[in-house]
DNA sequence: CAACTAACATACCAACTAGTATGTATGTTA
DNA sequence: TAACATACATACTAGTTGGTATGTTAGTTG
């Protein structure tokens, strides 16, 4: 009654938030899928862990892979462009913004061991399922078009290398990050990560332009 | 009776060779696992295809997970060694043999869709199973190893820079290799696989020393 | 020939899977 | 207040999973 219309919802129920419980099965299928891969996670875990009933979740989602789509679409998605896109959407110089970019990847233990949310999925799904693989292309996509973009402002700006070819370059720096990260999570180990970083940084250095090299000093860190 | 201690083979048993059977079994595994990853692998599958019946898989092995392990042994380690350890110990300049060895990276179309073995199964079991986790890292240690050896003997001999870290260039490189396998992987294409592979040859070929450089204009392609 | 073993084959099982059918409490709406 | 929709809860099912228990047969060995 006094609830009716309050806050902006036009969603009505029961006594709890409909909202918040679908919020909280994504997050919990993102932890599960994750955890396990989507194949081998588990409703009945996810279930678990969350106190909701698979009537709650087959009213909200019509099966698996819906919610997986979701996971994708509002949790994955979303993290890969707050890391790598938003950050380069910036005035910065393209390589600094690059180097603070690959130095953000994190390097706790937990994450490290458990690698890359988008590498994963995208390892296990995309030879198997249309639909998984090209939610996952278009964050891989958006990813390589900010780094190749910031790259063509730095050519234009003279701070990167002629013969960098953005697109090409982008790539590179996508396939190494990757590539680190399955080491890292292979070792289990957050020191070939950080010996990652180190190694990407130094490539990162070497696109710069031999113009801008003289003029600036002040690199946080070799 | 004739057949009885014919090659040198001790096991005897019924009308068919038991090792063939084991041997089947395997490779059959390889397969499935390579399609579905080893948790989503399922035994009826494996035994179905190769009209093996589960006595006999139980007879040749303890669990799934004991097939996992030969999986691990006897096909992708090998793997991995004919493809990158064998042809590194040669007397050919360092820097044109891992030239080689990335150009043979295979770019069929089955194969580029279904990724790297090798870190296909470390992607998945690596946080979960500690058991796969140490047998593949074998693998890429291997691998690593080879490459940094050679890189090692092209600063010996001087074709390669002296301030190249065979170590970190080797992680770097294997990074690079696993990486861009896995975006020609989400991507489903070769496409994507064969632009890598230039990329990764023109960052090899930046390795070469500048004395190196000049005396030789007979690489195969840039 | 008899005892024995390697190498299976068949039938079965408990646990778990995604998914469904049906019931129900709570609030809105006419 | 009666009809109705939302947002669940409970109980169930058919299928699949890895694994096991128990036969069976061909070939070796004494």
């Amino acid at each position: 009654m006094l609830v009716a219309h309050k806050n902006g919802k036009r969603k009505v129920g029961r006594f709890r938030d409909a909202e918040r419980t679908r919020e909280r099965l994504v997050q919990a299928a993102a932890r599960e899928i994750y955890r396990a891969g989507f194949q081998s996670a588990s409703l009945e875990t996810i279930l678990a862990t969350t106190g909701v009933t698979k009537g709650a979740l087959y009213y909200h989602f019509d099966s698996k892979e819906a919610l997986g789509y979701a996971v994708v679409d509002e949790v994955i998605g979303p993290d890969v462009r707050l890391a790598w896109v938003r950050p380069l959407l910036t005035d910065k110089d393209p390589i600094d913004a690059l180097i603070g970019a690959v130095r953000n990847i994190p390097v706790q233990p937990v994450i490290v061991r458990g690698g890359c949310a988008l590498n994963n999925l995208a390892q296990e799904m995309s030879p198997l399922h249309a639909g998984f693989r090209k939610r996952l292309e278009t964050a891989f996509n958006a990813w390589r078009e900010a780094v190749a973009s910031i790259l063509r402002r730095g050519q234009a700006e003279g701070s990167v290398r002629r013969d960098v070819k953005p697109d090409d370059a982008a790539g590179l720096l996508i396939a190494m990050v990757e590539g680190y990260g399955s080491l890292a999570k292979n070792a289990q180990d957050p020191k070939v990560m950080k010996a990652g970083i180190r190694n990407i940084v130094g490539w990162l250095e070497s696109l710069r332009s031999l113009r801008s090299l003289p003029s600036r000093g002040n690199h946080k860190r070799g």
